[in-house]
DNA sequence: ACTCACTCGGGTAATTTGGGAG
DNA sequence: TATGTCCAAATTACCCGAGTGA
């Protein structure tokens, strides 16, 4: 019934995802009436459910993801700098992380503005400075839009001042990284847990 | 079998529907019964469905348009401008095309290009001068990302030069129109016929 | 006009779902 | 809060004869 893998806009039935979370389809049908899952219906009632939807879900109420879903809901990252050294060494610090994190990389302001839109990232990896493009100022209008306030912000800069960390910091910036970023930070305002220390 | 994107009046089987909206074709042929979708028949009583009849299916029950349908709904237009007045203007001129384009407003170059992403629309109407936003540059851009380029792009100006009309021309803008911009010739963009004058 | 491979329609049966009260 | 049970209704599955399109 319910496929091995899921793709994130597969649409699923109440008891599906009852299978999928080892719940009953019950406890689904009760979790959307009362709005917790977003769902619509077939002409004939039935609910259906998206299952990047379900995912939201679940991040939001930090109930582990089940394997089924894994590929859904594979956390998406953009990062922008118009340093294609660093954007390069940033994609291959991310390679070993690629079954949880998904990465983009852009060198244009411009086009990662579209892409953001586009993709809905989890994470937003920007340099303070981009040609024609103000960090910080982005970093406030996503916060101020519905839309995109739930985006984790980094901004990033070569350089590191106690007066671009309080303008980003107010700005909404969850954190502020000198370059080369550490991979670790980002996966953990990804919620996911950074890698073991081995000892 | 189903094309990867959708024109509005491509005609589309039971089949094909079910495999659009993840639903046994049986469904389809029953809401089609119900009336809950247009279609009509071929001569040998096969159902055939208009593409727009189906997004107004889906609309009218708040489903997620699929992708491959995204390009059948209405004719979507993004108008950005920082100056309220114009835009609320350009509003409503648009009212009375509203069964046939979709128009959104926004006063931030920032949060545009974000939209831009999100609702992929058939034409952009941009002031060249936005704060922080270049609008020439903005053009250019769509036109080097093939995601975008497709995208008819209009420059809009309160003043009009021919320095401004060919440095526009240069980066791809299809029209270069002085504001308050004539409804009509952005209707033209869209492959939509303007309004027939009366005689 | 004919064949061929494939798809579709109508009908019916099997399975799943919704809603509400327990 | 989450679950389990009822019945009516929605959705799915399957049949074969016929339509479609090359």
């Amino acid at each position: 019934m319910t496929p091995e893998t899921i793709t994130p806009d597969q649409l699923l039935t109440s008891t599906q995802v009852g299978n999928l979370l080892q719940v009953n389809p019950s406890s689904v049908k009760k979790w959307v009436n009362d709005g917790h899952i977003i769902a619509f219906r077939t002409p004939g009632g039935h609910r259906r459910i998206r299952a990047s939807d379900l995912v939201m879900f679940l991040d939001h109420h930090k109930i582990p993801v089940p394997r089924p879903l894994a590929n859904a809901a594979r956390r998406r990252v953009l990062a922008v700098d118009d340093d294609t050294i660093q954007l390069k060494a940033l994609g291959r610090a991310f390679k070993r992380f690629a079954d949880k994190v998904e990465v983009t990389l852009i060198e244009n302001g411009i086009d990662a503005l579209v892409e953001i839109g586009a993709m809905r990232p989890h994470a937003l990896l920007i340099d303070v400075y981009m040609p024609g493009i103000d960090g910080i100022e982005v970093c406030r209008r996503l916060k101020s839009n519905p839309a995109t306030k739930d985006i984790a912000v980094i901004i990033t800069s070569g350089r590191m001042t106690g007066e671009l960390e309080q303008s980003a910091r107010a700005a909404g910036a969850r954190r502020v990284l000198r370059k080369p970023v550490d991979v670790a930070t980002v996966l953990d305002e990804l919620g996911l847990s950074p890698p073991q220390p081995t000892r």
